[in-house]
DNA sequence: ATATATTGTTTGTGATCACAAAAGATAAAA
DNA sequence: TTTTATCTTTTGTGATCACAAACAATATAT
């Protein structure tokens, strides 16, 4: 029945308070965002409706809305996938982070209060708690929520929806890679983006947030490592 | 019948090689974009799927993929509407312009061959020759394409949807405001660009950009003109 | 007159169906 | 074996419908 490589998809619980399209987007997201779901597999509405178990409109929407950010493809054959990845994009992908996040916490800087602090200075040690445990999936998704907190210190911040897509973009294949690594080393940047905070000093915690980005992808595996998995990813 | 002021969207011919929820989302995102629909209005389904004869299936779409690319906002009430502004984010979403599509510019030049560089020409020619004849649509038209065609140089290139997310959430109030400007000067940056392009010249080159869409700001009135369109905008 | 309850209407959500296009499978021809 | 043609199945698209939640308007009570 199976067309290719069976989809296996986390189901997380229904909330009642949520549309079923909602829990869905949700789903989907996450099957994204963690590498679930094979680049180039094709993605059919009626499958994972199936899969789900809901009608296939749910589906159809949130299939739009996540091609509409990006996290996937839809070629003129109509077909859904997630987009095979390039060792060239990949870079391209990176290099936008840089340049956006530290753009982002400079510009979130002026409001960043002795609140917000000592919250971020909460999710720093949460993080380094997970990374004694060696929890990967726990370290990236406090580190989001330590980038998140940071850039939403400015209300009236517009970046972050295009932050978020390009976090989609490269989460499969931060995945793939981290998969196979059993020992890893990270400098903790993020008490260097602390004290820059703290002295009010823009340049300081871009050079910080950019760090800590490229850090991040360097802790995701040895280029030769990446892009093996990267060019291979589509097979 | 009309619940507050009515909707006039301008609707292209119907193509037969697109679906009908491509006519049906590019229509709207046109109207956004040259800002034929008022922040605040609260947008139906049925109204919309009323006015461009089709069925509301189309419309739920468009306007999902429309709300996932910032333009659209949709509320808990479930009332999809044009997001209010503010000048503190009308200042954010500039600033963020600057930043990301310099950051496209600098990535793009590597790539940037003769073939390219007489395209940016032709259309800088055809800026100039609408701004002789005072069409301020065929301007931002055209300068957008300008923008567009120098970042797509890059063919590994990730931001361009970012950007075009960033132009959408401006596009109404830049119409707000140019639509009372009758006279208007613009210092032509593309040269400089182009120049900082022969150069092979990176720094010049963001330099360049950044003064065009400061330039396009000013451009579309003085900040008190602008920030009382804004703040007015949604009454 | 103001606040509260009730009724009728509109709206988004999600399910089901019909249909044409795309993909896959099978048979025929080279 | 490889290509080409024909048939079958699957899939996305778009229309229609049922229903509950949100909204607007009216009536009732304070």
């Amino acid at each position: 029945m199976d067309k290719k490589s069976p989809i296996k998809i986390t189901l997380t619980e229904r909330n009642d308070a949520v549309t079923i399209t909602q829990w869905v987007y949700q789903t989907l997201r996450d099957a994204v965002m963690y590498g679930e779901i094979l680049p180039g597999r094709a993605l059919t509405i009626r499958e994972l409706a199936g899969i789900m178990d809901v009608s296939p409109m749910p589906v159809r929407e949130a299939l739009r809305q996540l091609a509409a950010e990006n996290a996937l493809e839809i070629q003129g054959n109509r077909r859904v996938m997630v987009p095979n990845m390039t060792a060239m994009k990949f870079n391209e992908l990176c290099e936008a982070r840089i340049a956006i996040e530290s753009h982002a916490a400079a510009r979130a800087l002026p409001y960043i209060d002795s609140d917000l602090l000592d919250q971020l200075r909460t999710l720093d040690n949460l993080i380094d708690a997970a990374q004694e445990a060696g929890n990967l999936e726990q370290i990236s998704l406090l580190n989001q929520n330590f980038h998140r907190a940071l850039y939403t210190a400015n209300p009236h911040q517009v970046t972050l929806p295009l932050i978020e897509s390009l976090w989609l973009q490269l989460g499969p294949f931060m995945r793939l890679a981290t998969n196979e690594l059993d020992e890893h080393y990270l400098v903790d940047r993020h008490n260097e983006a602390m004290a820059a905070i703290e002295k009010k000093d823009a340049y300081a915690l871009q050079v910080a947030i950019s760090a800590d980005i490229r850090e991040g992808i360097a802790f995701a595996g040895t280029p030769e490592m990446l892009h093996a998995f990267i060019e291979n990813a589509g097979h």
